[in-house]
DNA sequence: CACCTTTTTAGAATCATTATAAAGTAGATC
DNA sequence: GATCTACTTTATAATGATTCTAAAAAGGTG
């Protein structure tokens, strides 16, 4: 039910495969970081049956576009979204490429001074990259 | 001269290719930003003949090896350079898809509390982007 | 010059992502 | 619940950046 509303309420319609991936996303204790391939591989797993890549892609651009996802910037081959999208930071090892949350307390408070007319800051994003 | 030590200091023979590449990326006053495109783009406009895309990918990745250049981590379609390696970070627009330098004392220290065991920390970077 | 290794190159291959267009489904209206 | 319309899903093709391949070219050393 929870996920019908939160579909209804953002203006998706709450089809079976939108809310198998919710499901998968967000019925769980920890948030967690993922590739689209990834994902693609816990629905064959969970759910038994397959969604089709193309719905794939295109639900997680949904979610993402609502604000129930985020994208984390890396150099990656491929894109890495992340179901914690509170404010927060991430580690990368770069050998495992696997990322590791950073709370903002382990940051601390990152003040801009540089100001940029007309443009509005959306995102304030750290990555820290590890090695061995 | 420069360049041909440049390269033979890091074990990299100095070929026309890699030296027409370096008086590009290195012989102008400011550091910059660029994706393979646009180098190659650039490539064609300034050096009037054609370097082997291939062997832009390898020249470019041979740089970034040696520090010569480093890899920006953005979510794009494509991957952005920057010839400036020294510690700093990047606003990121995202309408017109370009970067701007944000100096490090536009961004104060930061200071990474949280420790990974057996990991070290390789880069810190912050990317802010910017929306209208 | 002769030799060996590194580099360049065109073109093919790969792989994540996006577009297409046909078939299916949700939700509203009657 | 039948009907209609807009939204979704789907398989498949297309795209586009990047990497691979293997043959030709060039650098460096003796």
């Amino acid at each position: 039910m929870k996920y019908i509303d939160k579909l209804r309420n953002s203006g998706l319609r709450p089809t079976k495969q939108r809310l198998q991936i919710c499901k998968i996303l967000f019925d769980v204790e920890k948030t967690f970081h993922f590739t689209i391939n990834e994902l693609d591989q816990k629905i064959k797993k969970q759910i038994g049956n397959k969604i089709s890549l193309a719905t794939i892609y295109n639900t997680v651009h949904a979610f993402e576009k609502k604000g129930y996802l985020k994208q984390i910037p890396i150099n990656s081959n491929q894109a890495y979204f992340d179901t914690n999208v509170t404010d927060h930071h991430h580690f990368y090892d770069l050998k495992d490429e696997k990322l590791i949350d950073l709370e903002n307390s382990d940051v601390g408070p990152i003040n801009i001074l540089k100001k940029i007319n007309g443009k509005k800051i959306k995102s304030v994003e750290v990555l820290v990259k590890l090695e061995d």
